[in-house]
DNA sequence: AAATCTTGCTTCATCGATTGAGCAAGTGCG
DNA sequence: CGCACTTGCTCAATCGATGAAGCAAGATTT
């Protein structure tokens, strides 16, 4: 890696030295606080002067080593590349940095190894606090974090030993799920038992869903049986196949389906496009989760957008009211 | 903002003290060069093993102060809320850790301002290197970190004063082009000149894509008018009202359209449902980026979708192999 | 004129990790 | 036995920014 640097870096002391003073006064005007050191105007323009002439830039790392909080804040995700993280992200660095937080933000493909290392890594970095996004073991990132005196709050997914700001995933399934269950009513003259697809039998979230999914049925006196639910994981080829599977298995299908993802959506979509009877038409299709360009191209899916702004807005009161007692806030999402 | 830390965090003293040994030692066993500086066999696993009890986490803060190089690459990029940069992002940080590197990234929103503002961060935060995805003014950004010694790549949109890494606009655009006029025939039974929807009149990659749809059309020998290139900016809602002024202006619209990007798309498709004659049917599309599903959703729309893994090889390429002229790199995309 | 206060700085220790220099004890060789 | 060499450590300076403490010169009070 041929990364090595150009020249040395300036620092105070070449600025002190250029303003014919010491290093101290160029801290004391650089971090702000020269009225109350009681640098002389005079003295606080020039050496401002110097230092923009010089294109000076602070070295945070020696600044952080000496001040008690960092003012950075971390953010574990499971993946960039869909548009719910990706507003996520988007949307907290912009927050963290209108409250004077650094965010810093890595992503950990859903790895488990990764989110401990990741994790790890902040705490070396020093952050003040660590928001463990849709993680799969969020306790033991609390417990890590809190060793070192780092709090941490989850989002997405709830933990036992930190706050948890969520969605409220069965008031949203259960409306997503009567609103598959209408169009189904509607297109087909008939309400029949949909199927369930995507997400991970043992995380709070599908758990949660499928009591509202549960819930929609009995709310309409359907009856439901335990093998409508594919809880396959949220990876698109997994949906697929476990498509492929079922409908090989000669057991009974559902034309209407509540998918628990845009991710897990884009399997369902390629196994009706590729083996699927004849095209998503013939479907009734709903997804926990918002896509602007599904909802402008998907005639028959419905979506639920889970609310990221409040969601955010919410988690960043608890760090302001220094808030860590482990409360799961649920947020409800937006429906349309 | 309530973050406070909770107890006082374990340094390497706190380690010797409990090993009964030095700073140094533990220093060096923690690092790895306990051999190099002949520490024992024994000494080193005391070490470690209390390091581990303890939960120690490295000051990272006070390791870099002390070191010559960081290892922290940092990364620029506009968005994160859409597939291709998302995907940048998450392939960017994959790769970085893989070669032993620190990813940093920030996300500008497209705002100039906070370009420079996020260049002099990363600058306080001692990057070795920084990559510019997609901004507006890469060549400040350089100038910028020239002055601090940091080496830059620019990623996705070119500078004239550090290499860059970029898709064959043109030829991708011609190839997408032509695709969409044979769709055209196909569906319409005749060819007629396309409109040209999005991005911005100033940047290379606009310039280079109409470079393509213009010779694409020649190739066909069809005429082109100049107003029938839209360049209204990235943004859904411009595209939408510029679509809308433009079918009200009662000059001639094309059923063929050749969209800038995923971004537009959703612009254009919203005109086409709230505004627009009947249904995206009746339209032929093409859209230079990629999205999975619009893709599968989209039936007459074409995409091209930008080789991400290609364009982060090269760029780490060009960091390892230490090249930093100002060289233009055209990575091809994928035309699916 | 002496005592006190204010202004506008400078000095120096400190944060935690790193590393060149150095030192003491042990080993090997002639 | 004396000298060189190796082994296994410790000491102390250093990275750059920060801020408490201190100090000198001038202003103000008694």
């Amino acid at each position: 890696m041929s990364l090595d640097r150009q020249q040395k870096r300036t620092t105070i002391y070449d600025l002190a030295e250029l303003a014919g003073t010491s290093a101290s006064a160029v801290s004391a005007v650089l971090n702000g606080n020269w009225k109350k050191r009681r640098i002389s105007k005079q003295l606080a323009e020039k050496i401002t002067r110097i230092a923009e002439e010089q294109g000076y830039a602070l070295n945070m790392q020696a600044s952080l080593l000496r001040r008690e909080k960092s003012h950075i804040i971390g953010m574990i995700v499971p993946k960039y590349d869909n548009r719910y993280f990706g507003s996520i992200v988007e949307l907290f660095e912009t927050m963290a940095r209108d409250k004077g937080l650094f965010p810093l933000i890595t992503c950990t493909r859903r790895d488990p190894a990764l989110e401990i290392e990741a994790a790890r890594t902040m705490l070396s970095y020093q952050v003040d606090c660590v928001i463990a996004t849709g993680a799969t073991d969020p306790d033991r990132i609390t417990e890590l974090c809190a060793a070192a005196g780092v709090r941490t709050i989850n989002l997405d997914l709830p933990g036992k030993l930190a706050p948890s700001v969520i969605s409220d995933n069965f008031a949203g399934a259960r409306e997503l799920t009567r609103r598959i269950l209408a169009s189904c009513q509607q297109r087909f003259g008939a309400m029949e038992p949909l199927m369930f697809v995507g997400g991970r039998g043992g995380d709070h979230n599908t758990m949660e869903r499928l009591r509202g999914f549960r819930q929609a049925h009995a709310d309409h006196g359907i009856d439901l049986d335990d093998d409508r639910v594919i809880a396959c994981g949220y990876a698109p080829e997994k949906a697929q196949n476990a498509l492929q599977e079922r409908a090989a298995s000669g057991l009974p299908f559902s034309r209407g389906m509540f998918v628990n993802s845009t991710i897990t959506l884009e399997g369902v979509l390629r196994w009706v496009r590729l083996a699927g009877p004849v095209s998503e038409q013939e479907f009734a299709l709903g997804c926990f989760d918002y896509d602007p360009l599904v909802d402008l191209l998907g005639d028959n899916i419905e979506m639920v957008r889970q609310d990221v702004p409040a969601m955010l807005t919410r988690m960043f009161e608890l760090i302001g009211q220094g808030n860590f007692e482990p409360r799961v806030s649920e947020i409800p999402p937006v429906l349309r």
